[in-house]
RNA sequence: GGGGUCGUAGUUCAGUUUGGUUAGAACGCCAGCCUGUCACGUUGGAGGUCGCGGGUUCGAGCCCCGUCGGCCCCGCCA
């Protein structure tokens, strides 16, 4: 067993004449039968090696031999290329090492898909079934080690703003608000269970109370709850927490972090501060409380302006308390019927009756709802859209939040498809005052908007009993490109402010003292003010690569939050079961 | 839980609209030729449970029903 001089890509020019040792993985061998090319490659880039029958015809035949994905070892001497033989597309592309020994360290079954081709995508599914030949290929390979820079970023940003790193534990008590609970039975207490943490929250608010002062943790997260594009039921957060906060701190510690990534990843200085908006700004504006900024296309509410319609459809909706509003899609007026269904389809899937468009052609104005619209109407409407001649309108009309948040999604849908996103600008921004509560659509009650640790503004505090939706909560979320990347609050630290806020929730005493006791009783003993954030990890590193979720985790779950590579979730020994006293009932439709 | 979409050679796909002889292509794989390639070139060859189950039909990759799986969205995600 040798050691390596080099990587596959360290070998330059000046490094011509000296003898080599060389170990990676066979990517590609061009045999021309008088003179071999086999490039080697590992994660630092690839090297040519050649080969001369003429010189060794032994060791020209073992090299043609060799195969694709092939381990092995090469002994020889760097030597610059001949001119007009020189890559400029790597980096090693001066060089090449004239082989003097191969050793086949260990062959390779013919992969199932090409780890080297960039035209041929294996599916999603092969790749996550075959995921170490996945991880494998260069573009892979650089997500991971961005990722491990951020890491290292945050680590080191954290640290010297004073915050400890400290671990909190994976086997925790079972809280059953928020997201369902991953569950671990006990062995050693029949019938009891741990939950693997939804977040550190509560631990995070005892180290506070612990008088750490200042906290961090790079963390794994757990969520039993259906999958999306950017959602894993595990998943990494930068957890932070700190003592006697105020907003400016807190958002300075992020906005400074947030600059340090983007710097290291994309070479680009944020304008800092970041803008603040608040939660019903841009919900009112964008329909969403994570918009994407990069382009425009704001919602207008027209319902004042169309009051006294007789269009019936508006007519209807408006007398139910319902509101019109309208987005302007720019110079999309010359779409056709079939194409403007299309984005009618797109309406309906936002959860939208249907889209009224109007267009403002050279011709004049067209569409149904425009007829019923006097000309000083139609005017108003236009200049507060911002629309010119050549604009396409669409508008919602139905109940107030729903054409809020059928709008929102119709204008992303737009903004995707009609490519008005430019994949390199950036839109960062804060979102502040959150509800502290919202309504449960089935049964009416209230529900935390973000936690029920969450602290409110104080001059709020007569509206919890006269209007509790109306409460402006000291969380915070920052959103980048569209995509909620960091999450916080300012907590509530007095007993029984908290124990108010559970009241509403409809939590009685004995059920807070059973669920959350140990944290009550904690804020008890000296607790300091306190308030901090998390940040989603993973997500942040999809928006600096244009990835999904899937692509930025090493060994990601489907969908249906199962791991093809090794087949879990899968069924156990009935031993195992047995000593947690643990007996599985199938589902009632299960054949 | 609901909606959408995809599943055909080792891989990526075409073929499904309008059912009809022996299911094609590219890449990969195997064998041969080839002295400056770098997606080498070139000649030949092997390779298919059309996801699975059922149905309709003289006949199903194609139509129908069910089911499994990948992906996208809604619900859900304090």
């Amino acid at each position: 067993m040798r050691r390596r001089t080099h990587t596959c890509g360290e070998l330059r020019a000046h490094d011509a004449g000296k003898q080599v040792f060389l170990s990676g993985w066979v990517a590609r061998i061009r045999d021309h039968g008088g003179l071999l090319f086999l490039d080697l490659r590992d994660r630092y880039g690839k090297t040519q090696v050649v080969i001369r029958p003429e010189e060794d015809s032994v060791l020209y035949e073992k090299a043609s031999g060799l195969h694709g994905e092939w381990v092995i070892s090469v002994e020889g001497e760097v030597a610059l290329r001949p001119p007009g033989a020189v890559n400029r597309q790597i980096s090693t592309g001066e060089v090449e090492v004239h082989a003097r020994d191969i050793e086949v360290l260990n062959q390779c079954l013919p992969p199932p898909f090409p780890v080297e081709e960039e035209e041929i995508h294996p599916s999603e599914e092969m790749r996550l079934r075959y995921r170490y030949l996945d991880l494998r290929r260069s573009e892979m390979q650089e997500i991971f080690a961005l990722r491990h820079r951020v890491y290292g970023i945050a680590r080191e940003h954290l640290t010297t703003h004073g915050f400890l790193e400290i671990e909190t534990p994976f086997l925790v008590k079972s809280t059953p608000e928020g997201a369902r609970d991953y569950l671990v039975p006990s062995r050693v207490h029949p019938g009891k269970f741990y939950a693997l943490p939804q977040s550190p929250q509560i631990y995070k608010q005892i180290l506070m109370v612990a008088g750490f002062d200042r906290y961090f943790q790079i963390v794994r997260c757990f969520r039993d709850e259906d999958l999306r594009s950017d959602r894993q039921p595990e998943f990494t957060q930068v957890d932070v927490e700190l003592s006697f906060p105020d907003i400016d701190t807190i958002f300075g510690i992020a906005e400074s972090l947030f600059c340090k990534i983007f710097k290291a990843a994309w070479d680009v200085d944020l304008p800092s501060p970041f803008p603040r908006f608040t939660y019903s700004e841009v919900m009112a504006k964008y329909g969403t409380d994570k918009p994407d900024l990069r382009f425009g296309m704001p919602l207008v509410d027209v319902t004042e302006d169309l009051r006294d319609t007789d269009f019936r459809i508006v007519k209807e909706a408006l007398e139910k308390d319902g509101a019109a509003r309208g987005i302007c899609v720019k110079g999309e007026a010359g779409r056709t019927r079939k194409q403007i269904a299309d984005f009618e389809e797109a309406a309906k899937n936002a959860g939208l009756g249907g889209i009224l468009p109007v267009k403002l052609t050279t011709e004049g104005v067209q569409g149904a709802l425009a007829q019923h619209l006097s000309e000083a109407t139609l005017r108003t409407i236009t200049e507060r859209m911002g629309a010119q001649q050549g604009d396409l309108l669409l508008f919602a009309v139905g109940a107030r939040e729903e054409t809020q948040k059928g709008l929102g999604a119709l204008r992303l849908h737009l903004g995707e498809t009609l490519g008005l996103i430019q994949p390199q600008s950036i839109s960062i921004f804060w979102v502040t005052e959150f509800p502290l509560f919202e309504k449960d659509p089935v049964t009416g009650d209230l529900a935390s908007a973000h936690h029920p640790f969450t602290g409110f503004f104080d001059e709020d505090i007569a509206l919890l009993d006269t209007n509790p939706l109306a409460v402006r909560s000291h969380a915070y979320d920052m959103v980048v490109n569209g995509s909620e990347v960091l999450s916080g609050s300012i907590r509530i630290s007095n007993p029984e402010v908290q124990r108010r806020i559970f009241s509403l929730l409809g939590i009685n005493d004995e059920e807070a003292t059973r669920r959350f006791g140990f944290l009550l009783e904690a804020l008890r003993y000296g607790a300091p003010l306190m308030g901090g954030f998390a940040v989603g990890f993973d997500r942040v590193i999809m928006v600096l690569t244009g990835k999904s979720i899937r692509d930025v985790i090493a060994f990601p779950k489907t969908l249906l939050a199962a791991s093809l590579m090794d087949g879990c979730p899968s069924e156990v020994d009935e031993k195992l079961l047995k000593d947690l006293y643990i007996q599985f009932v199938p589902p009632p439709d299960a054949k």
